[in-house]
DNA sequence: CGAGCGATTGAAAAGACTCAACCACCGTGG
DNA sequence: CCACGGTGGTTGAGTCTTTTCAATCGCTCG
């Protein structure tokens, strides 16, 4: 369960850290780390930051989830990204010298520590891995996106969301698929009303499952094969 | 007009080097490059590098167009970016660690320069400007892609077609929009037949004329406005 | 208990795609 | 010089997907 106070965390405790570009960490960048950053308890759908504003630093989950979203000319949201625990939030627009251009908002009750702009271009400037780390990690996303901006040209909705499912599969490790309709829809990129339609499809075709709100995949490959890859 | 001998290009006349991420480069550092790259011409439709290969190094445009691209499940190319004169393409795939995940092609008759990926990682290492610049880059990239990919999801063909065309527009300084239909195609994200159609609306409409294959943009507002924004 | 939001369903319309045919231009070879 | 073949551009018709709008349902929260 989370921890509802606004305790500091220590990220030689963090279990997420492992796996985050933090990882190479020796102690003292750990305490560094540990003195510069401030902790805080997230409440299920709070913003972290808001489009167009200016970054103030990065967000780095400890546990939780937050969606990173674009909007579209009608105000619709689009869902460029889920954030897991372990992922740091925000860390393109410190180099980027403009304001943000995507939102970022919990999903669930997070745990979220906060490093500070200059603090962390410090980190960045000082610790050669940790930029190096960065530095793969952005162009491996902008690769990502390459193939996120084909697909959303190339592949039908039906397509879209089995491969929509099996990624949010691996995101919700030992866990059902746990969002609302709208935001399925918003990542899938698609209006709820087919969504919906859609999922019951996949339920009639046995590739899933759904518990209220939330869905369990009964044939991952089945779902492969629909997504086309 | 175009050097069709493979003669050196030197870094110090390059015009388009001003606008690129070389340029803050000092006397020395222009020194060092010359002497590292190679310089070559390249036809029309002559591929720079393909999808799924070693990336060996980055490329220069000192003159002419190339288009990035990736492709979809049944081979359709998705046109992610064109490379004008002063771009360097395929430095992501330096620091990814990854084979490429595009493909790169001239979209006219080119005059590129090579860097070999050790002398530029060693650029980059030595110099923290260039690394500076390109962090910079990659993080105004995703930015603008995390864009692309909502407009894919929530924009119509119609009005992801105007807002090509203001693009294409820029990236065509000077000269009319020259492209394939199916390059345009690939690069809306449409059908070539659908493309076609509407670019007769646009014709009937008055917001663009063409001379034969090329377009002319007769009203970039009123196309920005078809565009939503 | 009532209000309100999220989820769901239905029906109709719009948008895009596919397939097929045709046209137009261009360079080649006879 | 002209017929030929090929590629890229264009048009038409029909179909399928997806969206939109409207209405209903069901649950949760105050």
């Amino acid at each position: 369960m989370l921890d509802k106070s606004y305790r500091h965390i220590g990220c030689e405790n963090c279990k997420s850290r492992n796996n985050s570009l933090f990882a190479s960490f020796c102690d003292s960048d750990v305490d560094i780390m540990n003195s510069a950053k401030t902790c805080a308890f997230y409440k299920k759908n709070q913003p972290l930051f808001l489009e167009r504003s200016a970054p103030r630093g990065v967000y780095c989950i400890n546990e939780g989830k937050v969606k990173i979203f674009g909007r579209g000319e009608e105000g619709k949201e689009q869902i460029i990204h889920l954030a897991v625990a372990g992922e740091i939030v925000g860390f393109r627009a410190m180099f980027s010298g403009e304001p943000y251009t995507v939102s970022a908002t919990t999903l669930e009750d997070s745990n979220i520590c906060f490093i500070n702009k200059a603090d962390f271009l410090d980190m960045v400037d000082t610790n050669p891995s940790l930029r190096n780390g960065i530095m793969k990690e952005l162009s491996i996303e902008l690769a990502e996106r390459a193939t996120f901006v084909t697909n959303m040209a190339q592949k039908s909705v039906r397509e879209r969301l089995a491969s929509s499912l099996v990624i949010l599969n691996d995101i919700y490790t030992n866990e059902l698929i746990n969002l609302s309709r709208e935001d399925l829809a918003n990542f899938v990129g698609t209006a709820t009303e087919t969504l919906i339609r859609l999922l019951k499809d996949f339920k009639d075709e046995e590739l899933i499952k759904t518990h209220a709100r939330k869905i369990e995949i009964l044939n991952k490959d089945g779902l492969l094969k629909v997504a086309g890859g």
